[in-house]
DNA sequence: AAAGCGTGGCG
DNA sequence: TCGCCAAGCTT
């Protein structure tokens, strides 16, 4: 029995003027110079949550380095997060590897072209799997991400909060009965570049889109209230202090490499200190007593202000000195200059190192700001 | 189910 | 400046 919102649609009509207008408009994307599942795969999972321009220059350079399931399966993790520096969501490129890893030990370096192998794969989730098996495999199964789930709220007149997971699989439910079985591939892809150039979230260009006649929302001039969407709460903000720390006779700064869990996990950093929670007036004792190090302060550099999904950094940068130069700590180390380049540092600390005079190591990084 | 997890761009 | 948003997954 089909759905209700389904009926007043040709689902046949909305498939040709849907997959037409893909076929005439699509974007010559580096992802979709061929078929290999891996790339797509890379693709995939570097678009998750990230513009395609952004993504661009971050998938030529990992393929160059990873052209293969095999090259990144006998990586080294630094590596990988050296390459995925400045995209976020680190552990997507750190469950990447780990999946590759699986694919090289449990399909002779094949990625699975099923949907129980695939989605068993670490950081391949509904969306992921979906996109991978109807891209790389022509297989029609939904892929519903962002782009999906907003054209087809404003096409089926949905009111659904679709920051719900419930709401993901209503989405998943309504493409099975609208995929184009005969070309999955650009069906998917082409929701989702409609979603992109004309369904936008804001001010959508409806007197452009192919599938007007088709949207209910339109119908109705209802497609600027949907999708409907439950607003996120507000971060909380944390103040630290950042130490940028100098051994004056080996010329080289204190680095620390973060927990291997959480937030930024893996990356590196310059030492910082929760001074909300430790006072200003232990800060010196309190680093001695979890770093094994004495330090002087020297003076403020400036400040940042960095905002992540759900907290904010309130950054204090001050340079500092130490005599220390013993390093037995594998979770610090003292590098030159010279050496910060070869270690994946979050964006945040990327900018600190115009204060110590280090060349920018980024290609996407812009000034650090230094007003008070 | 809801929170944790990055970053950059845009109005 | 600030809130929202982008080809989501994990726990």
């Amino acid at each position: 029995m089909r759905d209700k919102k389904l009926q007043s649609i040709d689902i046949s009509g909305f498939q040709n003027d849907l997959i037409h207008w893909y076929q005439n408009n699509k974007r010559d994307l580096p992802w979709r110079k061929d078929k290999d599942p891996y790339k797509i795969w890379v693709s995939e999972i570097m678009l998750q949550q990230t513009k395609v321009d952004t993504v661009i220059p971050y998938f030529y350079r990992f393929i160059e380095k990873f052209p293969t399931v095999q090259a990144l399966a006998a990586a080294d993790q630094q590596d990988v997060l050296k390459a995925w520096e400045g995209l976020g969501y680190y552990s997507r490129a750190r469950n990447l590897q780990n999946a590759v890893k699986e694919v090289v030990a449990s399909y002779d370096g094949n990625v699975p072209a099923n949907p129980e192998d695939l989605g068993a794969l670490k950081g391949v989730g509904p969306y992921t799997k979906g996109a991978i098996l109807s891209i790389a495999f022509d297989q029609p199964e939904p892929a519903v991400d962002g782009n999906v789930m907003r054209v087809f709220s404003r096409l089926l007149l949905i009111e659904d909060d679709i920051a719900q997971q419930r709401t993901k699989k209503l989405f998943e439910s309504y493409v099975r009965e609208m995929i184009d079985e005969s070309d999955p591939s650009s069906f998917n892809q082409a929701i989702m570049e409609l979603g992109a150039l004309i369904c936008t979230p804001k001010s959508p260009a409806c007197l452009l889109c192919p599938v007007q006649e088709h949207c209910q929302a339109f119908a109705e001039g209802r497609q600027e209230e949907l999708p409907i969407k439950k607003k996120a709460k507000k971060q909380k903000t944390i103040p630290y202090v950042v130490l940028l720390i100098k051994n004056e006779e080996t010329d080289t700064f204190i680095i620390e490499k973060r927990s291997d869990q959480g937030l930024l996990a893996n990356l590196w950093q310059f030492p910082m200190v929760p001074i909300k929670e430790i006072g200003w007036e232990h800060l010196e004792r309190w680093f001695y007593n979890e770093y094994g190090i004495t330090l002087q302060l020297q003076e403020k550099k400036g400040k940042l202000k960095h905002v992540f999904s759900h907290i904010i950094w309130q950054l204090d940068i001050y340079t500092a000195t130490t005599n220390i130069s013993v390093m037995d700590d594998h979770r610090l180390k003292a590098v030159d200059m010279c050496e910060l380049v070869n270690y994946p540092f979050p964006v945040s600390h990327q900018k600190m190192m115009t204060y110590i005079g280090a060349n920018q190591i980024s290609h996407n990084l812009g000034e650090a700001e230094t007003k008070e």
